[in-house]
DNA sequence: TTGACATATTCCTGTATGGGCATATATTGA
DNA sequence: TCAATATATGCCCATACAGGAATATGTCAA
């Protein structure tokens, strides 16, 4: 078996770069393809491609105002990650604290 | 160019949902190669080979123990993913709370 | 040193990729 | 209908996988 398709899930997504640079720049407002082509300095191709991509996933969602096809972030496709992520909030924090402490206790002991 | 390559960053490890397995699994305590094997039900070889890339992304750390190789999760690697989802949060909490006040309102006029 | 246990590496292969390029499809206005 | 604009798709290729099987390396105990 190879890698796991890309279309899979959002984790093999987002797993490409430029695709997290197309999510970042749709942030902010609905985008029509040709604008994404310009802001990420890609081959529109491409950008077609990796939208294919992300619709998929249910990462964008799309619709079409006359000639142009303007794509926006879904954000709930972006949770399951989020809340993935989030298991292993209790871990780093407690790491956080600790090197917090070690460099308080740092700094004491120079004194 | 073809796909990213997995040890590229945090992003491409975690892709490959086995490798999220075991993380998920190494989240309580560190644990031996055999013992990842075990409870994952997949061959050692396949084994070794998801935690070397896991090793190279710096999302988990190993120390020997005799002939075992204990594995632990490096949670501040997982970081940088919890940190872009984040980026989000907002949206689709607005997306949640359009969502409820659309039910509520529909409850109201079924009265 | 040798054997047994634990883990890592190598080789092989089918498969899916992402970029480049050319071209197809869709929509509008004349 | 035709040309122009906007987007999507198809094809080619080099690449990197993930799993399976075999084997290498490392560590201990006798």
């Amino acid at each position: 078996m190879a890698r796991a398709a890309t279309t899979s899930d959002a984790f093999n997504a987002v797993a490409e770069p430029r695709r997290r640079d197309i999510l970042n720049y749709l942030l902010m407002q609905e985008r029509s393809v040709n604008e994404i082509v310009d802001a990420m300095e890609m081959e529109q191709p491409s950008v077609s491609k990796h939208l294919k991509v992300l619709k998929n996933v249910g990462l964008v969602e799309a619709r079409r105002e006359g000639r142009q096809v303007l794509y926006r972030v879904n954000a709930m496709a972006i949770r399951p990650l989020h809340e993935w992520t989030s298991t292993f909030e209790r871990l780093w924090k407690h790491q956080l604290l600790r090197i917090k402490e070690r460099a308080e206790a740092n700094s004491a002991q120079k004194k």
